[in-house]
DNA sequence: CTGAACATGTAATTAGTTACATGATTTC
DNA sequence: GAAATCATGTAACTAATTACATGTTCAG
């Protein structure tokens, strides 16, 4: 997935594995995140495999960047991807449910405490969003050319986002108030 | 993560690997889910480091079956585990957010299917996450001893997969309209 | 007689995380 | 003078997926 992740920033414009590393956090990293680590890895990889091309760039004051291009193949990988519909219901990886469904025999206060402290976080994510956007979206549009049929699919992914963190603010509030109630 | 779901599972009660797949599936899997493979590996790893021991149980007609049961050292773990509540938010893989992210080039039409498809996915999961809150969950509370603590627990990770899929659904809704009107 | 359910495993591969490693420049 | 930002990489390890592999019983 992150390979096809590389792809697509890539399908806007050339960029360093610095860049898609902080394009991943800015963007996707609610949905998908990655390390520089794997970021690296994968590009070289990548390369190898003839799907892009990278070229040094030397700097005087700042450190050297490698930036890496789409080929022609891999262009084409990431349409075939695209044309491909998935028809599976993506698959879930959330630690904290996991968490809660074994919390039975817990110290209910303990459980309390960790929904509340949850909640803070997913309040301040929210906040980011909302932020982004506001703003963060439009700058991103304006910077790059050929991404104005992107914002709407961009500003969905945020918006489910948003949609996300406030159900699950709901349900941190539902759950509480069942378990004081208890 | 998936050792942690094994050995909630088992403090439990004592069952085999086929059992605990099945368990995941009836239960965590929306959150969590496992292959068979990464089950059994990761038991026989827990044996080795002395936090499950298993017996192997011949049936006559039915297949042998290997049973494990947690050993003290493996209830400390999973306690200890418990015990340190998480500070993070939960990081998230969805796929299908990465495709709708660059679909900004993509035939409208195909998208639209894919939307389509999709939420009926997420209509027939609902339809199942309400028949357990129905039934399911009784069942698997009288089931076994010692769990009626759980249960508000099990309901409420079932309540989040619920109110997860009405808002995705909700989300695919409002994402429809806003391309079909442009 | 076909498919589902029962039942368990290994091997190969891919993906992802954590740790190690370095070093300049700019801002407070 | 310290911290943040810029910038790139490798190594070790853990986790997860996919494929290979086998065999019985029961229901329709």
């Amino acid at each position: 997935m992150l390979k096809q992740i590389l792809l697509g920033f890539l399908s806007y414009h050339s960029m360093s594995g610095y860049d898609l590393k902080s394009a991943i956090d800015l963007s996707t990293a609610h949905f998908w995140h990655a390390h520089h680590s794997q970021i690296y890895t994968i590009l070289r990889q990548m390369e190898q495999n003839g799907l892009v091309t990278s070229q040094l760039i030397e700097g005087e004051s700042q450190p050297d960047r490698r930036v890496y291009s789409l080929t022609p193949a891999g262009e084409k990988e990431l349409q075939t991807w695209l044309d491909r519909p998935m028809t599976e219901l993506p698959t879930m990886k959330e630690a904290f449910m996991v968490r809660m469904f074994f919390s039975g025999k817990r110290d209910k206060a303990s459980v309390l405490n960790e929904l509340r402290f949850q909640r803070e976080l997913h309040v301040q994510r929210l906040g980011f969003f909302k932020m982004m956007m506001d703003q963060g979206l439009q700058n991103a549009a304006r910077r790059y050319p050929n991404t104005e049929s992107d914002v709407p699919f961009w500003k969905a992914t945020l918006r489910l986002g948003e949609m996300y963190d406030e159900v699950y603010i709901a349900w941190i509030n539902e759950t509480i108030a069942g378990l004081e109630k208890e």
